[in-house]
DNA sequence: TTGTACGCGTTATCAG
DNA sequence: CTGATAACGCGTACAA
């Protein structure tokens, strides 16, 4: 049998509450005493069953996922996730919550974080932009002892444990590399898409579609960014435009992860041609677009690992150990017809 | 506040031990009791706690992974996930002991799964090639009453939530794909190599493959499987016999999971012309060869997931509940050296 | 600064 | 067939 919290009291000659303290790293212990237990750790090989210290506490885990008020379809996607987690891990005295921020105004979103207390929540998970609102807002809330973990987008790179999700620079290199191989032998231009290139995500996955282009494919020529903003008649417009200027378009990159409209359009204005067609995220329309031809390749991050893992990482957190780091990793998924 | 089996007592008018009858479904009771108790859990909407219900037991879970004694680098990677998982999980009271059979003798193999008691695991997983020795073994295991599941190799279809690992058929074709894309126009023969076509793996992914490639692509000439049959002077001479037969191939489609021989000696053979080359799992050498452009794609199998997702399978069957198939998917991951 | 005693929600072991 | 009651290993008031 494994030794328990008995075995370690009387091997350190204290009491459960003072193994307790120790444990858990509460105030109100003598240098000495602590010392005295820790060695008395090591010495009998003790090691905290978590099992029984979460039905011990009387509340369960409480976890908030901070997403976005209006998204896309990706979004939706993410919440289906969350919730079907939540169902699901009821029995295990874990509880998520979603709540929404407005993205577009970082004052009223850090505000509403502001409001998220350690009474109501053990940990968040946030999906947002970085800014200075957001970060700071973050800051404050691991020192109310909230735990947090970034999600999708990264916030920063100071704590290396709590981000989840891809790398954007390799992840717009593997479309790089796909959209040269695919294209073979042709040459010509690529149309490169984003909602915005405001965003982090986008601007490095941009610069890593560039690393692979520029100096591997002298043959192609990729063109500077072109912004939808997510709205449908501006992409139509910049999509007439740019096949107006280049007639030697035969690549397309799709950034942002609204990727139903692009390839609409597109096929449209260029009915004749075929271009190799690459976008990111998986979702219901992309998924379609690849069963019918439209899209060549899909560059994906599973949400359903991302919620998974963020909820691994934010309970190893309230537990203070470490967590499994090849397990958390999200891969860059490549998706064809045959994979999906 | 959940109810909890006390509450749920009350509601039923019964004692705490005739609820945990009828939730573990002991018998003993009379169906009159059985149905109140029911009744009264759908009509409080009692859920059992997972937690406490581990705690409670005296022993936690203890499975088995089966594996073959022998073997190649795959299952060393396999090997390695299992005790890393292991140790991860002693906290939550999750043994994890690995189990070597003999796989060139069924007979052997299907003796050490009969010594396999109920009373040492609650569940096995087992990642052997498809034989009627144990087939039939693992159902004699599942009488004794032990949970089990198949991995990596199917075993059968008849119970559809017992196997974790991916669909083969898939991933053949997912290979055939990318072979032909990426041999763009080129024409020419494909040279397809596995250690053995008795296994129902390369059977399945040569279907695949061949699939995607005779009806799609009738510039490229998939020839007869090779066997290896795992032995590097064989490798050699089937490929040195393959080379001089053909002159004309332009892929290499590596089935089986020992890609390193392979890649080498077909390198040495044809150093001028550059093949499209496809392998499966991913291992140090596959990842090396990805790295340094020998190999041009990877299908693989997330061997983390496939460790940690048979023991949630199994613990789900053990606490007799479903599992959430979506995170339980293994995905047929597409390689390339941007997205390692 | 330290210790005692009880509770968490279930399972297991008795007795009836 | 059914019911009390003691564990399981840890957290947490409250007392000292």
């Amino acid at each position: 049998m494994r030794p328990t919290t008995k075995d370690l009291a009387k091997a350190a000659g204290v009491s459960l509450a003072t193994v307790d303290r120790v444990l858990n790293g509460r105030s109100g212990v003598r240098q000495k005493t602590v010392d005295a237990v820790n060695e008395a750790i090591t010495r009998i090989g003790f090691e905290r069953n978590q099992v029984a210290a979460t039905l011990a506490r009387q509340r369960g885990y409480r976890f908030g996922f901070v997403v976005p008020r209006s998204g896309d379809e990706f979004l939706s996607v993410i919440i289906k996730h969350i919730s079907e987690f939540d169902q699901a891990s009821r029995a295990e005295m874990i509880q998520t919550k979603i709540v929404r921020i407005d993205e577009h105004d970082p004052h009223r979103a850090a505000r509403t974080l502001s409001r998220l207390s350690a009474s109501e929540y053990d940990g968040i998970a946030i999906m947002a932009p970085e800014t200075p609102q957001i970060r700071d807002a973050l800051y404050r809330m691991r020192e109310r002892g909230i735990q947090t973990v970034a999600i999708v987008s990264n916030q920063q790179e100071e704590d290396g444990q709590s981000f989840v999700g891809i790398d954007n620079v390799a992840a717009g290199a593997t479309a790089g590399r796909l959209m040269a191989r695919f294209l073979g032998t042709q040459s010509g231009d690529i149309l490169v898409l984003a909602e915005t290139m405001q965003s982090r995500d986008s601007l490095e996955r941009r610069l890593g579609f560039d690393r692979i282009m520029s100096p591997g494919y002298p043959q192609f020529h990729a063109l500077p960014t072109l912004e939808t903003h997510g709205y449908p008649e501006r992409t139509k417009l910049v999509l007439e435009n740019a096949f107006a200027a280049h007639p030697d378009i035969v690549g397309l990159y799709i950034m942002g992860s609204e990727a139903r409209l692009a390839i609409e359009c597109a096929r449209k204005l260029n009915p004749d041609k075929k271009l190799i067609t690459i976008a990111h995220e998986r979702t219901p329309s992309t998924e379609q677009a690849l069963r019918d031809n439209t899209l060549d390749a899909l560059i994906n991050q599973d949400p359903g690992h991302i919620v998974r893992s963020a909820i691994r990482t934010l309970r190893a957190k309230c537990e203070n150990r470490e967590t499994l780091a090849s397990q958390e990793r999200i891969r860059i998924e490549i998706l064809i017809s045959e994979n999906l």
